[in-house]
DNA sequence: AATGAATGAGGGTTCATTCAT
DNA sequence: CATGAATGAACCCTCATTCAT
């Protein structure tokens, strides 16, 4: 399935070993000797097979975005509403950065903010990723699904935002613990916001029946009054 | 008000200088040197008044984030209602990095994935800013403003997680054009979420009245039915 | 007349390549993956045939000088007189020259300047070259041909080092465009020197003659006795 | 007279020690720690004054070549017939590749064959030294004082390849001992070049003289005709 | 015979940092 | 208070060379 020559391995493994390294020490700090320790293998051989530690450094998404996206997508067939399909990316993304915490450290500690980067295939990759977000929020609001007034974009935003942020403290800080535990949280503050929702139960209708007399229906009235 | 000793006003001319190289360069990038010939000064005298090229980064935030806290305290004084304090503090922290984009970069690309900025004072008041909007959220669920539902410390991580990311992608990418346009949007994304509300308008209800008999309206349903 | 078993070829192919190479490159410039491609071989193989970089470039002049000199012999034994035979020598060299740039470029601006290449067998056959050229101008020492006053050593460093001198701006400048085109100038040049010769032709002889008495013309006394 | 600042200084110092260890072990051979300890300096400080290692090699010849070029200028106004003034600027050559063999090994066995030399000012300043060769050498053809026949930039070639040759051997073989023993020999090579030439004093004429008739002197013949 | 793969060894270069003046 | 001058300490990177296959 996959081309897995000799050297398709070592290249593996010292990409392995380099998001290990880096994402401990970060970029800077980690040098080449470092990541040829961790692979067990000498520096020069490093350089036999990415020719600069940058290089190195932006080897390491390769096709992640990608197949991620693949993933998702073959996921997304299967769900149904678009409500239900915000939940199941953030889900996604969100098990994704939990199961791979040294990836999560690389991407958003290290190369997020490398304005090389930008350049990159991977980094293309990873847009497209996000354009899936965006797809299905576009879906639910054509749809009908979700309020014609939002701006998908910023909705996207919101949603990685909160992601990443809360990755972020988890890789930095500990905390949240558990990153899979935010998605209903997360699913339902952005599909519901965090207003106090004007309680349909507890609307009080009166209604004075009068024998034989006409009726009419009791229209509700605005919320926007 | 504030010590103006020449000795203070020396350390500000090289702290501006720093936090204008570190953000076009970034920490790393950057030398002593380049901070020396932006503040006009020889790289001896930098480290006359800071010991270390880290301790240089580290006091770039100084009081920024106590007297920010001041400022929206004061402001939050005369507002209303959580909701509407909700999008002061949004409005401030979107209107502070648009006017202090070298302290965005430094602050969002720089400091906020150093694990040593994390043991620092200024970090300790970054996290008591950050409070002010705890507070305020809390304020706003136990008064019943917000759903009982919700957990602060996830909306909070998504309103700064969706500023964060949209100041990020403003300096990197250039967009959006407008930091401040987005206080709006956000606040009601995160007040509303992107549903679309079942339009009680036109609920309609469908009555059926038999002369003689005695009824009830049917007590109100759950949500999550 | 030449051993050309298969690892005699392979010997040449290699030399082939880093003569083109070296000459281009230089030696520090050039690598043995610059020789192995070239060459159409892996570096390893390189080392099969010569056991480190500098031996290569040691064996790049091989017979070449030695041969030379016997074709040159051979000429030199169909020319008549120390003078055509130095024309004939200074031929030879240019031809050379001219016609190997490659080897040219490896001999005179990388080997030339090598103190170890002092040592090697090769340098001895050079010298043995030039060896001529010191025989002949004893020759024509010897035989009256050319003046006793004449270092044969200076002399023959005079040649060479005209030689080698247009050779090396040759490469370096491209120009003289043609090097045997210097044949004839440089050999009048060494031969007859610059200085403009007395006319003899414009001599005045005032002869008186008176009869009946003998005498003879005094003949002109020897500069040196 | 001359700017002799201390950073000035150290520049010669370092120079100095750099013409010593270049001219000793070869450039890619020496290394800057080398230089560094032969001029007592660490080898960040070679890099505070030469930004590298090849600006360091290329700043070494400096101005020697325009200050040569002026000293010779200043003998040669004193020195009549462009036949000594050749001989002036030949001893001026072998003085100076004499008393400075550092400068010798690192100019010639170094820098003349480096092509990026050839872009620097100094080698610009070589050029203009060898200029004045160029003109002594016209000037004697203009005024009779040499051959019409004679390519000025040959005999420039000749003049320098010979000495050029001649301080190599120096330098490499230790061969000859002396270099401005060499004044005399080369010079009346290149202007008498070697032939011997037809003694006049040797010269027979033989008149036959018969009584009371006329005469004639018998005029030598042209050697062109 | 040929080479893919691995590496030891080493050098150029950079800079944060120091200190005497 | 300011700095010119000096450097120790690292690290990236290169490549000639080796060896098992």
């Amino acid at each position: 399935m996959k081309t897995s020559s000799k050297s398709e391995l070592r290249k593996q493994q010292i990409l392995t070993a380099a998001e290990k390294v880096f994402a401990k020490k970060g970029f800077q700090e980690a040098t080449i000797s470092d990541v040829g320790r961790e692979a067990g293998l000498s520096e020069a051989t490093i350089y036999e097979y990415f020719s600069s530690k940058e290089e190195l450094l932006f080897s390491i998404p390769g096709e992640t975005a990608k197949k991620t996206r693949e993933d998702l997508k073959h996921i997304l067939r299967h769900v149904r509403g678009a409500a239900n399909k915000i939940r199941s990316i953030i889900y996604g993304y969100l098990w994704f950065y939990e199961t791979h915490p040294d990836y999560a450290s690389v991407s958003l500690l290290i190369l997020k903010q490398n304005r090389k980067f930008l350049e990159t295939q991977a980094y293309k990759d990873v847009k497209k990723l996000s354009g899936l977000l965006t797809e299905v929020l576009q879906e639910g609001k054509n749809k009908g699904e979700f309020s014609q007034e939002i701006d998908v974009y910023l909705v996207r935003s919101c949603i990685l935002g909160t992601i990443e942020h809360n990755v972020i403290r988890r890789i930095l800080l500990g905390k949240p613990q558990n990153l899979t535990d935010l998605t209903d949280p997360l699913t339902d503050l952005v599909l519901n916001g965090i207003l106090k929702k004007p309680p349909l139960e507890t609307m009080d209708f009166h209604v004075t029946v009068k024998p034989a007399t006409q009726k009419k229906p009791a229209g509700p009235k605005k919320n926007k009054r």
